[in-house]
DNA sequence: GCTTGACTTAGACAATGTCTATTGTAGGGT
DNA sequence: ACCCTACAATAGACATTGTCTAAGTCAAGC
């Protein structure tokens, strides 16, 4: 995600430090952080960036599709940079260890016109649940 | 679920007017409230119910596996009581309407061995996001 | 009808997310 | 290089969602 500031400096972004460090935390592409999360490692490189600043850059971010908000944790919203190549997720249910998957098939079209209810129908999300192999050997 | 309060019993739960309340807020199988909405609709029946016992007795009866916890909300959990029939869920990104769908094919069977990484997976939720019939008139 | 341990309650507390008024500054214009 | 100004950042209040505890209440067995 190294050309991700040239890209939103291209869409008329003004960029600041504060987007910078945002944007540098999210880098990697196996990353699922809570906003918290963001904040913590951002203060590290930036100790007075605010809370509000990270929620909306991320809230822009995810706005302009180049991060994607994940339902995986049932508390907090997860925030993942890997939104070009569409992928799934695998959640530890005792450790909440997340890995991107990719599955066999399109999800989509295992939903039948008749299951659809007049829905036009975008987008799926899938989160499988089980047990990592560090939390299945303790 | 007009059985469930028999099965509750017969499991030794105390039978109390506020569990019985909370039952009867979930009853039928299309329902997917949060945690305040069930308090709304609880205290109309039984003015004097607390919050934390609607809390407690959700958590009790997702323990049980008499109702679902799901998270097509990215803020608050929802209960579902169709607990029995494996189901999915397409949600509207304008208004929020839930409906349960039943797509074709095992997304389990889908998930090949080499993107598993160790993880004995049991579950798996799938979310299908669109625009519903309503709000696209709109 | 008692007794008792499980249940409920009010409200404090914690975690997550949103909003506003104020201050600061990136970047274009000169 | 310096100014402007619209956009961005900040602190902190507030809102929503969820958890916990201490004290009072009651369902169910005797
Ligand atoms: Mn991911
Ligand atoms: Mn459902
Ligand atoms: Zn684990
Ligand atoms: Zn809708």
């Amino acid at each position: 995600m190294s050309d991700l500031l040239e890209r939103l400096r291209g869409r008329g972004w003004r960029m600041t430090a504060q987007r910078r460090v945002v944007a540098e935390v999210l880098d990697g592409d196996h990353v699922h952080l809570t906003a918290d999360e963001v904040h913590a490692r951002a203060v590290v490189k930036l100790p007075e960036i605010s809370r509000a600043t990270v929620y909306n850059t991320l809230g822009e971010l995810v706005s302009l599709g180049e991060v994607l908000e994940v339902a995986t944790d049932k508390r907090a919203k997860r925030y993942d940079p890997n939104a070009h190549r569409p992928h799934h997720h695998l959640v530890c249910a005792r450790c909440g260890a997340i890995r991107d998957v990719h599955p066999d098939g399109n999800p989509l079209a295992d939903l039948p016109d008749s299951e659809r209810f007049g829905f036009t129908v975008s987008d799926v999300e899938v989160t499988y649940r089980g047990v990592c192999p560090n939390c299945a050997a303790a």
